[in-house]
DNA sequence: ACCTGAACACCGTTCAAGT
DNA sequence: ACCTGAACACCGTTCAAGT
């Protein structure tokens, strides 16, 4: 009787909406990566059976679709936020950003994405557009931090391939011990010696 | 008793070899496209059971991975029979490529490994790779046929470009009517006027 | 060494019926 | 409009047993 309520749902007891499904598949890919998302999972996850998933999705193509769509709109979407840390003084823009990457909800759904990137060319589409405005930005602290053109240009792609690379080789959450390391990274890069 | 024996295989009433299934999915993928590419159906077609397709390979992807190394091999093979028309007068040659790109065995296996290297990058770089080979001899053929660099360039281009859209918008095998037309367009590319 | 035969698990898809 | 429940089809994988 109330075990059919057990929803993971954020929306009160209401139906299910399209965002409701995304948000489920964002989840179960930060938790266990691409290959977790399965309309069965999916369904367990959000207490419904597939006859609802396919009353929102034609099919697994269509709803992997939207998926990708959705992960680029919140790219453009986070745009914002990071024009907004160029008040900030340039390490701490740094840190901050890298701190965002390596978050525990970003981390382990950036790394999926870039894998889902290498077997779908779209994904890989947006992902190299999401990451063209992220190297700007950290290039532009670089810029503020005073270095000349090609060196800030070698130091962002530096710190980019970093922060790439810490969640590519990190195999849990990054914890507080590795934030201070790529803190102290990041310092070292940006001093001007 | 004799049912059994019912082999589409090439060789003899033998055990058959990695190359009988790598062969057996070229044919599939010739006659209905990538997605046909399926363990059930390549034994029906070799007349076997899946317990023989994991005697040759661990998975499906292990075997993908194998045709696809097969048809790059395939590719490489053919660069020699590609450089032995240089001694062709140039139009002939084009004229010669052409045909084997729209011969029925090739047009609709090369159409399905361009579309699955949209889905796996490592096929889409053997695909760039055996490109940029054909390419430059197409470019060839025009340097011989007297056009200046650039001139040659863009013919090849264009001929190229041509031959891929060719199979790309065919939906039956190209016949002689096809053919014709071809080598026309051929004639009037490598014309000097 | 190579293959059969049968079972299994997983998973996408459909659809009549419910509220 | 949104979802249940049950069935179905497809297909990859395993494995003990055969020759």
């Amino acid at each position: 009787m109330a075990a059919a309520r057990t929803r993971a749902s954020t929306r009160s007891g209401a139906r299910l909406t399209v965002s409701d499904w995304i948000e489920a598949g964002f989840a179960l890919i930060a938790e266990e990566g691409l290959r977790a998302v399965k309309i069965d999972r999916l369904c367990g996850r959000l207490g419904v059976t597939k006859g609802s998933f396919y009353w929102h999705f034609s099919d697994i193509q269509g709803y992997m679709d939207a998926l990708a769509a959705a992960w680029a709109a919140d790219h453009r979407q986070s745009r914002a936020s990071l024009e907004a840390l160029r008040e900030l003084p340039p390490a701490e823009r740094l840190t901050s950003m890298m701190r965002h990457l390596t978050s525990s909800r970003q981390w382990t759904l950036e790394r999926a994405v870039r894998e889902w990137a290498r077997r779908d060319p779209s994904v890989a589409a947006e992902v190299r557009s999401a990451d063209r405005v992220i190297f700007r930005e950290v290039r532009r602290a670089f810029l503020d931090a005073g270095f000349p053109a090609a060196e800030a240009r070698v130091r962002a792609r530096a710190c980019f391939a970093a922060g790439i690379g810490f969640i590519h080789l990190a195999d849990r959450a990054p914890g507080a011990a590795d934030a201070r390391e790529h803190q102290r990274f990041l310092q070292i890069m940006v001093a001007r010696q």
